[in-house]
DNA sequence: GTCTATACTCTGATAGAC
DNA sequence: GTCTATCAGAGTATAGAC
């Protein structure tokens, strides 16, 4: 990317990411075409390719910045608060990450459904680093019988699969639920009963 | 598609929706190319169109199949049978189907990520019918005491989002849980003692 | 910095030989 | 039924005027 110096660059540069994510989201990496992109953006292609030197160049600054804001709910799960709580807390900031970025969700949903050919090297590392770190927080508070026995990994996996399914899977759920719904209000309900319900030591 | 006459078309046409189902569930329908589905198939382009007029035709012929086996786990929930193990048998049909047909699910996920362009009136229709029956007979389950209450439609939601992520994500969920691991076995132990746990009642 | 024009490749689809 | 050849259009990317 061009290091922007300029308002005007700043603005551009902002607008190609911005429409990156909308498309990409949507098609993935190879439906992704730079005329459409360049059209979201208000620009013309060859302006496009001033920006950023090609669509590869576009799609890898959209990833880098994913996985820290994915990943930034679960690093803050905090192992001295209240077990119960604090898993709690992190399942609604996931779910929050779901409705206020709905366009990175789907973005990281479809580099996954790809076989995640960029991110696979952040995902064996840093990403399961931290998995690895949290699962011997969860599992130390089952130890110490502050939260019912689970599988700990399955457990963080159940806590990205429910929260993303509403950003990945939105016009589904708006579908079936039909109109007058908030589908990310009652999912944070559902979801609070549910864990509350799962965690709670027998 | 070509209404097959003879054992070679028979087995083409196999063919070319096999690999269709390979490329499709990888990169999506705008990513997905006949180049590359002709060459999973072992055919060249000019031969694929000749069994199917179009892309578009592959890629339909794929969809059509897809909502049914979809629905069919739903579908076969008993209203006579035990509440609690009706449910369970559903999660464990449904983590089967993630299993054994994992591009289906990849699939259908692509779809739903492009907005459901082609799926949309089968989501409003039939799928949305079969879970407002479904969430119906829940919440009679509910009112009896036989199950705990729960939001019946998102309760179904969580049933799709848990076991389909075993299927969409499952390059993450290997490397997350790293070598040596069963990921649907222990799913099905996870998810077992998960709904067991949430649906008795309190 | 942005545009027009264009090079070159890929993609979906067709024609016609065999 | 399958292949080679090919077309028109879309796609990424570059050159060069302004």
């Amino acid at each position: 990317m061009l290091k922007p110096r300029t308002r005007i660059q700043e603005r551009n540069s902002r607008a190609i990411l911005e429409a990156g994510l909308d498309v990409f989201a949507q098609h993935g990496f190879r439906g992704a075409t730079l005329d459409q992109i360049a059209e979201v953006a208000g620009l013309s292609k060859p302006n496009l390719l001033y920006y950023f030197p090609s669509k590869d160049a576009v799609y890898l600054s959209l990833l880098e910045q994913l996985l820290q804001t994915w990943l930034d709910p679960l690093a803050h799960m905090n192992p001295d608060g209240d077990p119960i709580e604090e898993v709690l807390a992190y399942v609604h900031r996931k779910l929050e990450l779901s409705r206020d970025f709905p366009r990175e969700s789907r973005l990281f949903a479809n580099e996954i459904l790809q076989g995640a050919p960029h991110l696979m090297p952040d995902i064996e590392g840093p990403l399961k680093a931290l998995v690895d770190e949290k699962a011997a927080l969860l599992l130390r508070w089952m130890d110490e019988g502050r939260i019912a026995r689970l599988h700990p990994v399955h457990l963080i996996f159940s806590v990205w699969s429910l929260t993303q399914h509403y950003a990945d899977f939105d016009v589904q759920v708006r579908a079936v639920l039909g109109p007058g719904h908030d589908p990310f209000a009652e999912a944070g309900t559902f979801l609070d009963h549910m864990f509350r319900r799962l965690l709670t030591p027998a």
